[in-house]
DNA sequence: ATTCTGACA
DNA sequence: TGTCAGGA
């Protein structure tokens, strides 16, 4: 359980997780700017990721993948509370719930979006069911 | 050599 | 999202 003190340490740049990730610089800033992961920073500003940050990354690109867009991952991922560090604090149990809540949510969103999708306005979810259900 | 922020022919 | 500028 000393564990995630190491994940959450940051250790390495933008570049690394680029590579570790697929992801483009441009894309891990705009989730940043999102909120969806948060980051560490060296003293002349340079990002440093940790490894949770690099697993919630990889779980963005996967949701995006899967058709959903910032609007619908900030309603499925858990937000990053106060510094990742936090999280490090709550029982193993209730990481356990958080996922199986993540895919109730996910669900529901879906089911959410398809009904309330209205011609001209742009959906939340771009993909279709298959898609939802071939997962990870 | 790398990364950062802001902006858009 | 890509990409370029201008600075650190």
């Amino acid at each position: 359980m000393a564990d995630d003190l190491r994940r959450n340490m940051a250790l390495f740049p933008i570049g690394i997780v680029m590579k570790l990730t697929d992801l483009t610089a441009r894309q891990i800033r705009y989730y940043e700017q999102h909120e969806l992961i948060v980051p560490a920073r060296t003293s002349g500003n340079q990002r440093l990721f940790s490894f949770n940050d690099v697993e919630r990354l990889l779980e963005i690109k996967s949701l995006i993948e899967k058709g959903v867009n910032i609007a619908g991952i900030k309603q499925v991922m858990n937000p990053v509370s106060k510094e990742s560090e936090e999280a490090t604090v709550v029982s193993e149990q209730s990481e356990v719930k958080r996922r199986e809540l993540s895919d109730t949510q996910l669900h529901r969103l879906l089911k959410q979006q398809l009904m309330e999708k209205r011609p001209g306005k742009a959906s939340m979810i771009q993909g279709q069911l298959s898609r939802f259900y071939n997962k990870n």
